[in-house]
Formats: C-alpha cells, sequence, structure tokens
DNA sequence: TTAAGTGCAAAAGCTTTGCGGGTAG
DNA sequence: CTACCCGCAAAGCTTTTGCACTTAA
C-alpha cells in the first residue's frame, strides 16, 4: 500500500475510535500499521509474529482481540477461502481472488470487466448486499509445478 | 437434491473409488447419504450428528476422514466463508453464495446473469482455473431482524 | 478518574493422528 | 492376502476467556 493511502488508514483508526468512544493504544496501531505492510493476507499468527519485530512484547491474544476490532472499525476484512485459520485483507474496498485449492493461497486478482459486474437483486431474501467478490478456484503455479515435478 | 441426482452420485462414489482403487466402505457411503440429504451447508460435526441417526457407532474421526476423501474424489466441496469450521455442500457445480457477515451463514443464491459471466483469462498467473464463485457479501433477513429489535 | 485494554495462562473448540483390530476387493 | 479403513483416545492448533494490572482520554 502506498505511503498516502496507508497515512490515511492510520487516521481513519483515529476517527474510528473517537466515534466509538474507544482508546487508540499503542497495540492496536502496531498491528494496524503491520498488516497494512504484508500483503500476503495473512493469518492472525502470521500477523503477531510480524508485530513483534516492532514491539517484542504483544501478546497473541492481544492480536487476536486487535484484528477483531480492526475488523468491526471497517479498517480490515475477514477473508472468505477454503481453510481453517482467519485471515485478514486491508483492502477493504471489493476486488477479486485467486484461490488455490490446494496450497489455499489467495492472491489479488485485479479486473476491470468483474468490477463492473452488476450486483443482483436480493432483497427477495430480505439480504442487505453489502459487496460483491468473485472467487476464481483453481490450482496455483506453485502447486502446478510441484505436481509435474512429482 | 432430487432421488436421480441423488442415485447418480452415489454411482459416482462407486466409480471414482474404483479409479483410485479405493474400497467402498458402509461408512462413506452413509456419509455421503447423509450430506446429500441436508442442504444446510453443514460443518463435520453436524454431519456427523446427522450420521449417527443411521449408524450409530461412526465416530467423528471417520466422518472427518469421510469428508475428505469425498472432497478428493470431487463429490463435495469445502465451503469458502469468513468463519472458523469448515464446512461442505453437495453441490459441486459452481453456483453463489449469499454470506453473512453477522452469523455466517451461506445461504445458496440461483442467477442466471452471474452464471454466465466469462471466466476472466488467468493464464498470465500461471494459474489454472476451474471455477468462478460469486460472493454475495452483507446481512442476512435474521441478523437485520435481530438488530431491529434491539 | 474510569472505562477499556493488556499480558498471561488456562480453557475451549475444531481437526488430525497413532494404534490395535477389522474389512473390502 | 493385502492394503486400506475403523473406533478410540490422545495430541495439535487456532482462538477465546478470566483475572489482576495498566493506560488512554
Amino acid at each position: 500500500m502506498d505511503a498516502e493511502a496507508r497515512q490515511h488508514r492510520l487516521e481513519l483508526l483515529t476517527d474510528r475510535s473517537a466515534a466509538s468512544g474507544l482508546p487508540v493504544t499503542a497495540q492496536r496501531r502496531a498491528v494496524l500499521e503491520t498488516i497494512l505492510d504484508m500483503n500476503n493476507h495473512p493469518s492472525a499468527d502470521q500477523v503477531h509474529a510480524a508485530v513483534l519485530a516492532k514491539m517484542p512484547e504483544v501478546s497473541r491474544a492481544t492480536v487476536y482481540r486487535s484484528l477483531d476490532t480492526l475488523v468491526d472499525f471497517g479498517l480490515l476484512v475477514r477473508l472468505c477461502h477454503p481453510g481453517r485459520v482467519a485471515r485478514f485483507d486491508p483492502r477493504t474496498s471489493a476486488h477479486h481472488h485467486l484461490i488455490c485449492l490446494r496450497c489455499d493461497a489467495v492472491r489479488d486478482f485485479e479486473d476491470e470487466r468483474l468490477n463492473q459486474i452488476d450486483p443482483p437483486d436480493t432483497s427477495s431474501h430480505g439480504f442487505a448486499l453489502q459487496d460483491l467478490r468473485v472467487q476464481l478456484r483453481g490450482v496455483c503455479s506453485a502447486c502446478l509445478e510441484k505436481e509435474n515435478t512429482t
């Protein structure tokens, strides 16, 4: 994420905290700063490991709690993927993903045509639609190579 | 699932087992039969509970192992959703989902227009695309009501 | 001052695995 | 016969929670 967008996201933390009447703690800021610099859709544990580099005393529990709060604030998104551990994405605007069914890798996929899909009408289900994302499921290049080698 | 499709799926179990040189066990068949009759995208534990009704001695471990095998056979799909427990879907053909970000409900969504989306070219990423599914993320009717009540 | 947050350690789920005995092909 | 599977129980992971102390505002 570029410096300007990063800065803006950090300001949003201040705003959302004030709006909710919650304090801005050093730990929450560190978690947000850290994940803004990662682009692998990290798990909570990966975030924790990365936060330790800049703040060696942070506990795992705090990272879990901070991630929850940041998701509530709308500063992060909890990803949908077939694996068993929660993963987080600092890109909150709707975009699309390549999902590897072998190794569970999740990779951003940019496609103008997919962005322009008109959201369908979900009101007959009483459903309040927030965003539309396309999952492109298949096998990633790394797993394909591994298969050919074996 | 209608009777004919259900029957066909059970025959596929025999075929895929033979193709892999694996035996068709009563337990695997029971797990498949059970999940074909559920349409709530159940978790492994929910499948286990349902299998117990027709086969009271099945262990949880066997259900987990059977579900894995059935996914390998392509008779089930592991769902993508924001929650923390694995959930399974006997509908293996690509279709779309309403995903509730509050309660994690996953509901099938039929839409002809979404079915007709042309898959993008993912070859530049070295990615072998298998299918395209749209996630419609938002808040389901049950959660909306709960919110209005509070 | 005070509501909220933090670290620690323990608990709580969900899922996987090692093992001895059983079974499909 | 042989490879694979089953049930059981234990272990493994990820995530949540209770508690005493600290901190942002």
